[in-house]
DNA sequence: TTGTCGTGACGAACAGTGTTCTTCCATGGA
DNA sequence: TCCATGGAAGAACACTGTTCGTCACGACAA
């Protein structure tokens, strides 16, 4: 791998050798969570190897280890990068409900954007890496600006991000093919199991499938919002 | 590993051979699905690899391949063979909710029982063994028993078992160790953040790290079923 | 200028993983 | 009795994350 392109030889001194810095570049803990991201971005969850890691700044695995730790640590640093890019609202309290579904969806977009990365997301529980704890932190505070207790936020907050993260992974899973793709299988599934034992699943079969565009995530999202409301004494509108 | 204990040995002839069976037990699908769910119990999902099931059966691991596929199949399987523990319900249109809520505890039960066993849950996403199918189908039937419209039934059925999934998987991560145990390096953690960057996570730590029995679980559950009622028109006894 | 020191780079290796290939042998049927 | 079939199993392949020992380079002291 790396003697396909030496590192001592002409091109690399040639070109970047002058200046002091070490060859090439000079390989920080930012380089190396940018490269996996991209990883992620092109070849998915599954690819992402501290191997190929290494490969893709022309290094070898071994290198990375004296800025990440282990890969554990670069996979919450890649998710927090990724986090990084969700914008947040500024509270208001008359807007509450619809401000916490913007952030909802942000955050989905914006892991959906990055293939199967919402994995990570699905493992790493609680937000402790800055970025994730900035989201956690806006939300906590759309919904006590919104009135609720500070029991109910606290639990909402929990509730409102396992259910990004969940449904998010499950969406990123399927759209690893066709969306339309996935949908057909599992319809032709239903179509061989008994429908004796499975009367309910056979006949609602279309029902099952359904999906299209956001509906299902906003069916989800509409109860949590909904719910909180009020369980809470929130500020409530009619919901 | 297998010379330790070599099968044309001595005692191996001497205790089974005779019936005319092959040596030993004769290694079905059903023994190897149960030694796997042996191996989650006992030592979580981490440890389960075809070598260590081989192990566990005296043998090794290509041997399995005649019998399971591939690994996935047979965490599919172990999953399944969990699922069959779960007791089902009876639809009873007057107690819907009750039922809904009953069953979701039960699911979380038996997940839990068998180590970090939810973290495969996470990943299978749609129900497609005969178990799971079997879960799926008995939610089926109490929400429609309770009065809700076939696709709110069928989107709270999705709804439902990602929330008992995601939340297991999330509960089976933190009592790895103590829960007590947990709750304190959360809160020992947000004393360390700076309160600037997040006054509301800092404030409301105690809040957010609350985990008295299952108080949290039952939080979104109710949510959940309340919001179900409401939105798919089913019987609402005031929820 | 010379010498030393420390740190990042890195090849090699270790202990694993899932999976496949090939051999082998015991069994059931002819 | 002989043969064919299929399960068992060791070895091997291509991976994985991680560690170790070496090595070379840049910075700083004499």
């Amino acid at each position: 791998m790396t003697s396909a392109a030496p590192r001592s030889s002409w091109s690399g001194q040639w070109q970047e050798k002058e200046k002091g810095g070490s060859r090439r570049q000079p390989l920080t803990r930012e380089r190396i969570v940018e490269a996996a991201l991209r990883i992620v971005d092109t070849e998915g969850m599954d690819a992402l190897s501290m191997r190929r890691v290494g490969q893709e700044l022309d290094t070898g695995a071994a290198s990375l280890y004296a800025h990440v730790g282990n890969k554990e640590e670069l996979v919450d640093l890649v998710l927090d990068l990724a986090y990084s890019e969700i914008e947040l609202e500024r509270p208001d309290p008359a807007a509450w409900q619809e401000q916490v579904k913007r952030l909802m969806r942000r955050s989905r977009d914006v892991l959906l954007g990055h293939r199967d990365l919402a994995k990570a997301a699905v493992v790493a529980n609680v937000p402790r890496t800055p970025h994730a704890m900035d989201v956690a932190e806006n939300m906590l505070a759309i919904l006590r600006a919104g009135g609720l207790d500070e029991q109910t936020a606290a639990y909402g907050v929990d509730l409102l991000g396992l259910y990004t993260t969940a449904t998010t992974f499950e969406a990123s899973t399927r759209s690893g093919g066709n969306s339309q793709e996935f949908t057909d299988q599992v319809l032709a599934y239903f179509g061989t199991i008994p429908v004796d034992r499975y009367p309910m699943i056979t006949s609602m079969a279309v029902a099952l499938t359904r999906n299209v565009w956001g509906e299902r995530f906003e069916f989800g999202l509409d109860i949590l919002v909904a719910g909180l409301a009020r369980q809470g004494g929130g500020t409530d509108p009619a919901a």
